[in-house]
DNA sequence: CATGAATGAGCGTTCATTCAT
DNA sequence: TATGAATGAACGCTCATTCAT
């Protein structure tokens, strides 16, 4: 993509090798990371898991945190292309929430590990960097916010405007606990029983109206 | 604390001694660590931000791994306490949950910062201790598990009995929430918007009655 | 040689550049070992004697052990093969005993701070390295053996069988003994007189017969 | 001893509890030492083996290098005087070597591991306490040398009067090849062959005449 | 383009020794 | 005299990065 192609600068000239180099790079380091996570792998280990030699690995990067904003570009371009596939125009708002939702659950469980990846490594990543893996993070979180704006104004949903940002937050970490409390989860619950259970917390909440005073109560 | 001693061998015979220049190392280290990170910083700067020498800083630890230990265990501690001193016997269920809920987002207001590193680098520490800063983690979620009970015991909170593990997980994330994903929602709530709306949110659930399926609408 | 590369793991893949380094490796500590001895030679001393950064030498080597092994180990091979080359099919035992003395004597004589070196130091190999280089002692000392039992055979050396490895060993001790006993045996004795007396001392047992009692009688 | 005082000054007055302190230090070193190495033992361990504070330790020595000499000194007096114990006016010279010898090879047996020890050590001492320790080594070796002295005036042993240092050097090293060639020996010998086979060689030498020239063959 | 040997600053850790109490 | 906490120079070793081939 071009984006990563102005972030990381690269000795190669041909564009097709570049990225297909860095696929191949993307895919090693994940497999590593997730083994030993970012700072235990060293650039040899990784250049080894990709199939390459240290020297032509640092011929498609610059440093070893370029490979870490590469495997966190990768795994939310792909957690973004997912949650996105599930939106469809044609259904209503709260449809298209039920929707989304479901399938939120259904790729963190399938990118359990990886998507772990990225919430522990981030911090690791230089300024700049992380901050272009944030601002993806909140185009991923916007996803929501638009289901929910789309269920207001069609009535399906029922929920404050100015908690709209929130909630959409709220899902996303619902979706991410998975990942990061699965330690304890994992013992109590399985992927359909925390599937099903969130849903049915957050959708009872924008069904009844989100119109609740700080009590709990519908404000009248 | 006794524990500690078990975990962490030290040379220094003066249980006093080792007490306070631990309490000295925890304080330099959660200092640093909010800065620069664990991995970033290095032992003599540790050594150098707690006032002590490098070779005397290792008369009180084994390893740098064990300062981390120290000091997650330190937060640890201070947030159970924290969040323990809002439960009073003599509040219904849900009058608890309502004032520990707001003591959870007081406390992750105020010690934002070092709640989002041990949010970080627990992962960095080694198996035996990590096993152990979960087990506290749990430990804390057991709070309001048990507030959770107190409430459908007393009949002022309704909820799914096979829930209440899944909600105190949901609230201690909303509570960390805050610090870890502050980057985004303090650009649209302070404090006391995120707190009330929260509250709301769980409240809401807890009051209506959690007995929605998983599409969100009351079983009947 | 493939021996070393299956003890000693290197990260080069050139085995021819392995081999060079290592023999650059173990001249430059051979030489500072003679000097200062291998616990107070550091791994940085070292690499400068050699030539060599102390990244590249780590390149070639594990520990620092692994510097003293192959130190050990190249001295027990020259001295294997000098007193292998002053033995031939063509002489009499006690012909093939004398030349081999001599040439014992010789090599001791020249090889003196080397030899006293691995007779030093060896204790200080890690006990897989040192099983090793314990083992090629005795190769060397079954040199010996064998040459006594050729000569037992033919007739030339007289000697009690269970006596041969006591005897062998008592001849690599004697050529030992010049090393270190040098500052003591130097003093008094110039390596030609001690290669007579000694050679001497033992030709006199295996002619005589070696058939004496504990009193040093000869058994009738 | 007034030598160890003078050798190694203290910093406490009085001369009985340095003597008392001393042999502590010794006896906890020796064991140390025996089962690690000087090398790998620290002054702590030493001082923790010896029933002292560290700081009390450093009141009678002045340096860890001080411990090592205090060890060797006192391996060397113990195997002096047993060795001088065995010695009396009134035998013939072989009668004395025959039961010095005999001394000889069972002191070598029960000191086993300290002699070893001080073999092994002896160079790790500086310079000055070394040349101290090798002049001891050579009182004990002139032990032997007097006996066979004793026994050439006697008429009893038969030796060339320039080998007789030679010779008294072999029968040292031939009690100490028990101690450092123990790893080998001690699989083919018990201490009882060991003892006999030398005996018989090296009186062997002795009675016969040691007149053979550097053939083995007996000058006319 | 690809390679992998070379580099050395910098890391975590140790431990002989001191000295205030 | 006895103690043991404090010290910091020095150690062995690592690893991201470079660059000659």
């Amino acid at each position: 993509m071009n984006k990563n192609s102005k972030l990381i600068p690269s000795m190669i000239k041909d564009q097709r090798l570049i990225e297909q180099r860095r696929q191949q790079i993307i895919e090693g380091a994940v497999r590593l990371f997730v083994q030993k996570g970012f700072h235990k792998s060293t650039t040899r280990e990784i250049a080894r898991e990709c199939g390459l030699s240290i020297g032509t690995m640092y011929e498609y990067i610059q440093t070893k945190e370029d490979v870490l904003y590469l495997v966190c570009d990768h795994i939310h371009s792909e957690l973004e292309q997912r949650l996105q596939e599930s939106v469809s125009d044609d259904d209503t708002g709260i449809e298209t929430l039920r929707k989304s939702l479901k399938q939120l659950f259904k790729v963190m469980g399938e990118m359990r590990t990886s998507v772990l990846l990225i919430y522990q490594e981030t911090k690791s990543l230089p300024k700049d960097k992380m901050a272009y893996v944030l601002s993806k993070e909140e185009e991923i979180t916007a996803i929501f916010e638009r289901i929910l704006e789309k269920g207001m104004n069609d009535g399906t949903i029922r929920i404050d405007p100015s908690s709209v940002k929130l909630m959409a937050h709220n899902i996303m970490v619902m979706g991410q606990m998975w990942t990061f409390r699965h330690w304890a989860l994992g013992r109590h619950y399985d992927l359909d029983e925390y599937t099903e259970r969130q849903m049915a917390f957050l959708l009872g909440e924008f069904t009844s109206g989100g119109n609740r005073d700080g009590n709990g109560n519908l404000s009248t």
